[in-house]
DNA sequence: CGTTGAAATATGAAATATCATGTAAGAGCG
DNA sequence: CGCTCTTACATGATATTTCATATTTCAACG
């Protein structure tokens, strides 16, 4: 039988026990977020653009047209921060902004001619970052890991069809917090 | 055959075309990570926490009296943020700073009393909170994901055994940037 | 040793984010 | 309608983050 190695006292403790972050779950889901992003956010920034920039970018790209708020649930930030990100991407020329007649409490966030192209093209770029990242697991894993992560999304957040809802004055149905 | 559905012009495209996000990795770690972790999240500021500074806290229970440096990369931030968060966390108790006295660069940050108390706590809400969400899927399929995310995360970075090196004067060899 | 270069942390100034509200519209209802 | 409640967005004040850089200490080497 193989001897003891040497092992501080920590050391030990932590193989006995086993460490708590090493196998959490939310500080797995973290760092994996971050470390996978790390790479394409560095592009992003080459591009002049800032992270939360993108994202806005890449929600127009699928859905123009979005109004403030819904945007912020989509890129997952707080409204007045949105507002103050859109409002430098105008300043850019990348989006503009138009007050919804239908309902004149919102603003609609459109991508602009310049603003599609940077998208476009970001996205083009993401596509490429994406098959470099996922080549790194065989490719059944690789779907595997996206359909587990899709499934985790949806029962979490169980949640209607829409978010604050296209029609106005359906009353917005916000996630019902399941954990 | 049944009749083609009502689909705005951009509703079709998405569908024929499918939408970018909806199944872009990055996207979906990310967003699963927000979603995942907004429920603990708000357990962590009931008790008064900041998440950077539970992150510290979980942290330092798993290994304390780290660097700050090591420690920064640990919880996956900017140095001089985590300098700052430390400082606070030191007035209000939490942990306290030695220097290093093999190497006097460095400050080693320790959990107080306090702190393994406040740790101790919250990692059990957090193993809760845990269970609670792995609960949302088949015991196996939670097994999966987490085993999952493991290995793309460790192929990701593809790091030596450390990070800032323990030992003092060796060559910290930052993760090759794979992606 | 003395010099040169890198590492570890701290810190000032500028940029961002957050939180609490203010304002302007819609919705619901008697 | 007129009143009241809610939604959508903006904004001021405050707190936090970031970025560049200063400072201290160590490593390497002639």
């Amino acid at each position: 039988m193989a001897h003891k190695t040497d092992l501080s006292d920590a050391e030990a403790e932590a193989l006995r026990e086993g460490r708590f972050l090493d196998d959490y779950l939310l500080f797995l889901l973290a760092s994996v977020s971050a470390a996978a992003s790390e790479g394409f956010h560095a592009i992003v920034r080459d591009r002049g653009l800032k992270v939360p920039e993108w994202r806005v970018l890449a929600s127009l790209y699928d859905s123009d047209g979005q109004m403030i708020t819904r945007l912020a649930a989509l890129v997952m930030m707080e409204q007045s921060r949105l507002t103050r990100i859109v409002e430098r991407m105008d300043e850019r020329g990348l989006v503009t902004r138009r007050d919804d007649k239908a309902d004149r409490r919102r603003v609609r966030v459109y991508l602009t001619a310049k603003g599609k192209a940077v998208a476009h093209e970001m996205v083009a770029e993401a596509r490429d970052h994406e098959a470099r990242l996922l080549s790194l697991l065989p490719a059944g894993q690789a779907r595997q890991l996206k359909s587990l992560l899709l499934k985790l999304h949806g029962r979490i957040g169980a949640v209607g069809p829409e978010w604050p809802s296209e029609k106005p004055g359906v009353k917005a149905q916000s996630p019902r917090r399941v954990v």
